[in-house]
DNA sequence: GTTGAGCGTT
């Protein structure tokens, strides 16, 4: 029977649910309607630890041992597709924009609460405590409760220490004293992390930079949708993007915008932490620093700096 | 003392 299949780009980001055959297989062509360049399919195996390949005949993917099961599979892409994906890859005498940086790992690689869905109502903090410490180290357990019965609403929220223990845990269905429950990234963060991947600082802006010329600047790289310059002038801008990729893509980078280098870095708010977007060295310029005078080619790196003339 | 998709008193 047809039924919705949670697949991922990769194994750390969030999966998409794509439909399956009513004959219970996965149209490779459905797959990369969704997941461009797809080829195939993957999954961990829990009980392995290891990546598992899905059967993939005449166009059709298989569901292992004949059921999809609530796993979360890995779309699989040919070699030369992550390659481009990856950066700096200038061997080809055209030059690849930057907007094929990827760079996820930073924040993608931080633990975030999750929400249990669907827990048996006498289930404790202890009893989920001692069922997903076989997933690792947890720093935090709650079983929400109504204040006045102590009764539990059957969800709660869970905190890993450590990535792949989140990963992990994610990756499968849970079975707590005989139900079967859900662990998710609740709504919340999800919506703020959307937002948040969206939207880019620029630092070190000018202020002859209109919202319009920054806009212009930006659209090279992927639809912008909003552009907000702070009144009076502050020398920073933020750019939001329709595309997280695009954004997380030119996080860390600086760009020379009408003579001036600006520094793109993620739009967290003040105070959060703000050094993994920095690229290797430290030589680079601080809000405020004069800019050093930059020699204008088209497409051409200065250091590491983009130079592109508007 | 009941319930079963959802989203967190601080």
């Amino acid at each position: 029977m047809s039924e919705y299949i949670r697949v991922a780009e990769e194994e750390d980001e969030e999966p998409m649910e794509v439909p399956s055959e009513e004959d219970g297989t996965l149209l490779l062509s459905t797959l990369a309607a969704q997941f461009p360049g797809a080829c195939g399919l993957k999954y961990r195996n829990p009980d392995t630890g290891t990546m598992r390949g899905i059967r993939l005949s005449d166009g059709r993917l298989y569901p292992p041992d004949g059921d999809w099961e609530n796993r979360i599979y890995v779309a699989v892409f040919p070699r030369s597709h992550t390659e481009n994906r990856k950066k700096g890859d200038q061997s080809e005498g055209e030059q690849i924009p930057v907007v094929t940086t990827i760079k996820k790992r930073t924040d993608r690689q931080k633990c975030s609460d999750l929400i249990v869905l669907g827990l048996p109502w006498k289930s404790t903090e202890d009893d989920l405590k001692k069922y997903f410490s076989q997933f690792g180290e947890l720093l935090m357990v709650q079983v929400k409760k109504d204040p006045k019965t102590g009764q539990s609403k059957g969800f709660g929220f869970i905190r890993f220490g450590d990535y792949e223990s989140q990963i992990k845990c994610m990756s499968q269905r849970h079975n707590i004293d005989g139900r079967w429950c859900d662990v998710r990234i609740p709504n919340s963060r999800e919506g703020a992390q959307q937002m948040m991947n969206r939207k880019v600082f620029v630092g070190r802006c000018t202020e002859d930079m209109t919202a319009e010329e920054l806009r212009f600047y930006f659209n090279k790289f992927g639809e912008v949708v909003d552009v907000f310059i702070p009144k009076p002038f502050r020398a920073f801008a933020f750019v939001t993007f329709a595309d997280p990729d695009v954004a997380q893509g030119l996080c860390g980078e600086d760009h020379i915008i009408k003579g001036a280098s600006v520094h793109i870095s993620s739009a967290a708010p003040k105070s959060y932490d703000r050094q993994n977007d920095r690229k290797g060295s430290m030589a680079q310029g601080q809000p405020g620093d004069i800019h050093k005078p930059m020699v204008k080619v088209p497409g051409v790196r200065v250091g590491d700096a983009l130079v592109t003339p508007m």
